[in-house]
DNA sequence: TGTGGGGCTTCCCATCGTGGGAAGGTCAAG
DNA sequence: CTTGACCTTCCCACGATGGGAAGCCCCACA
């Protein structure tokens, strides 16, 4: 019975932040919200919901795209599971590869500081080998870091 | 002998496209390429030397950042192999610390998908735990899928 | 010598998910 | 009524990359 709330008191409610509340409602992730005769934006228990929803599948890695597949079939009550779970396994498998990826460049990488003596001389075999001439190939470009926070 | 060529030969050459040579070029990563007198970029075996380093560096997951600071080592001939030995195991840990990420989300996800039936009926485990009702917490935010190709 | 096609230049735009901040309206407590 | 916390929209930025347009340049071939 609570009524609707204000879009920061939605955002500490479920952690996603305003701004990207917005930003979900204006790429049509989310429906519009109501609002009040001023124009603020409110927020129901539902809403709250599904923002949740939202912020947990974030939380695991689902890309905003996914997330829209994911709603329709979360607010589709007769889909079988099999297309919820197909989407899931689809996702552990792109989660895995990414990992594979990050695991050879952290091996090669550990691999070539074990080799360098890390002391106050200037031969360094990790310098070596990025210098040395490796056969170009079609890169599938990695990102360094997730842009952090 | 054969003299200098251009940007194309030189992305052919070392794998990094003719895009990034000039970005690069524009951030400062790498110092402006000779001309032309008609304004052709030209790169010597000096210059397709350091572009096949920072590829092979960014293939290793280092950020541009990581990379400038990975030039300077390598340009320094007195540098302590020390110092590159620390900003390299400072990336492993960092890769690690990705790898674990991710491992979390595919942990939980394929668990939830291991108790999905995945059958043509509806319930479904997997969008339970979404729909559930999650503390909040500050997210630092994990990207979806680094961007193909 | 002319022409065609491919390579080069710069410049702008898009991506993806997020945050920062300005300029201005709204609301409730003092 | 004032103050300060909130809300609104709008624009900009990030990092690394690709796409594409408009306009030169260069070489090979007829």
């Amino acid at each position: 019975m609570s009524g609707a709330v204000t879009i920061g008191v939605a955002a500490k409610a479920t952690g996603v932040s305003a701004k990207m509340i917005r930003y979900y409602e204006e790429i049509g992730l989310l429906p519009p919200a109501g609002r009040t005769t001023s124009g603020y934006r409110l927020y129901g228990e539902e809403d709250l919901h599904a923002l949740r929803f939202v912020r947990r599948s974030r939380d695991l890695g689902f890309s905003v795209e996914d997330i829209a597949g994911l709603l329709a079939l979360w607010q589709d009550r007769s889909r079988a599971s099999a297309q919820v779970k197909a989407l899931a396994l689809h996702h552990v498998a792109d989660l895995r590869r990414r990992i594979a990826e990050l695991e050879a460049m952290a091996r090669t990488l550990a691999s070539l500081a074990d080799h360098c003596s890390g002391d106050a001389r200037p031969d360094c075999p990790i310098l070596d080998d990025l210098a040395a001439a490796h056969a170009p190939a079609p890169r599938r470009p990695v990102r360094a870091r997730p842009p952090s926070r």
